[in-house]
DNA sequence: TATATTTGCATCGTGAACGATATAAATAAA
DNA sequence: TTTATTTATATCGTTCACGATGCAAATATA
């Protein structure tokens, strides 16, 4: 039939199918630590920057407050971060770390490296990677910034 | 801190961000027609080869058969699929497109192309786009292989 | 100042993903 | 032929994603 519906020349589910398949990869790395990966996302997001409103760790991962809300809620319950409303702007609500959130940076030390190992392949080498990054950032790029089609 | 924990030296979140965002490309195109991104992928594996076992489709999309067991359903439910046990076989459940769900392929001839188009920018082209399925590809192949680390 | 609009979060409902577990049919072993 | 094991699905519970909607605080407008 229609070439163009073959699955074998999908992008979309390369990525999709990588995504998952790396996504698992970590799971025996943060499941010790009671952690999911988009919860290790905001982790990584807080590191950088301690005490951020709800909207900032949204946008910079690309998500909406209506998922990190949640996420964030049982960060909490975890005991990795506090919520308060912010004093300036009290619509906002600031996120920030506890120690135990904090001291997690230890103990998750290897994980970028171990998941960085297993991901290495034939045509994926240090040297290769920065063109991955480089399309995947544009396709981010192109995608993130019009809802539409232009 | 440890650079290794930069979001932007993450190549796992890229996958991430790139996946969820090609996803939201085709909700325009698909959701008219009720259908989710995984339901399509379906019918894509039905589309190249119709009456096929849960798990045999649930192998070539790289999921679990607890993931895909209700997403039939769903399409049984909307009347693209019907879902009955094999004669040879009654462990197995054959999943068959109906004439609607066939049908449903010349509403989306032009899904594919649309899609493509959103996609393609500075760095990803007709060009490049082999290599990127390549790299892709490898990640997957290796990701797959092998539940563990080798 | 009173009203309207925007902004920041939160709530709700649905559909994936996926670990863990269950169940029946098919196959292998004793 | 019994019994044990494997195989093919399905069920259950939890956690995302995300569209739609609600609400209160902040800001803009009248």
């Amino acid at each position: 039939m229609d070439e163009m519906f073959r699955l074998d020349n999908q992008l979309c589910f390369r990525l999709y199918t990588a995504s998952r398949l790396v996504n698992q990869a970590y799971w025996p790395l943060l499941s010790p630590h009671h952690l999911t990966y988009p919860q290790y996302l905001v982790l990584l997001v807080l590191w950088e920057k301690d005490t951020q409103p709800v909207n900032d760790i949204a946008k910079r991962l690309y998500l909406e407050t209506n998922t990190v809300t949640p996420l964030l809620k049982r960060m909490e319950a975890l005991g990795l971060v506090t919520r308060k409303r912010g004093k300036e702007d009290a619509r906002q609500t600031l996120v920030t770390l506890t120690e135990k959130g904090k001291g997690l940076q230890q103990a998750l030390t290897d994980v970028p490296l171990t998941v960085g190992k297993s991901v290495l392949c034939e045509s994926v080498t240090p040297e290769t990677v920065p063109d991955l990054f480089r399309m995947l950032d544009d396709i981010i790029g192109r995608l993130a910034s019009h809802p539409d089609t232009p």
